[in-house]
DNA sequence: GCCAACGTTGGC
DNA sequence: GCCAACGTTGGC
């Protein structure tokens, strides 16, 4: 079973929406880096941080799990959508998306200070300039950022 | 296939 | 709102 951690901007879609809706349906990624890990290598059971990103509080904000693995995302074939894209072939589909299921909040781990965790160092998501949306998280990171909430 | 221009991301 | 860093585009 692996972990990732996946990014998204609260105004637009946030923990709190996830938790109201329980199971969400992960569109928008584009980026073809993020679209592989999410096509190839995720999983039913994959353990996922949510990330607050272009926020206040910017950092890990709760976790979800994967409850369905990659299909279609359609939003790709909506031209009045934002995540319009008019060079996908419908019969063979440029972009995929993720089901995910709420599991629980988590007090806020913000990203000054994963930054300042010499053991989180690794991270794409420290490192600078760093623009992933989705990516993995190890066993040993996934359990530092746990014990970093203070809950555990 | 190079690379400059451009658009986007995302922290601050 | 600024701007650095990055990915994508398109001319050649």
């Amino acid at each position: 079973m692996a972990n990732w951690l996946f990014k998204t901007e609260p105004d637009t879609f946030s923990i709190d929406t996830l938790k109201q809706q329980k199971v969400s349906c992960w569109e928008g990624v584009r980026n073809y880096q993020a679209r592989n890990m999410m096509r190839d290598e995720i999983k039913v059971g994959d353990q996922v941080f949510i990330y607050h990103s272009s926020c206040k509080d910017v950092g890990v904000v709760g976790i979800a799990t994967v409850v369905r693995e990659a299909y279609p995302d359609h939003f790709q074939f909506d031209p009045e959508g934002p995540y319009y894209d008019p060079k996908s072939d419908p019969d063979n589909p440029r972009w995929v998306m993720v089901d995910i299921e709420y599991r629980r909040h988590l007090r806020l781990v913000s990203l000054k200070r994963m930054k300042a965790n010499p053991l989180l160092a690794e991270m794409p998501l420290v490192k600078r300039g760093n623009r992933l949306s989705i990516m993995p998280v190890t066993d040993a990171q996934w359990q530092e950022i746990l014990q970093m909430t203070g809950q555990f």
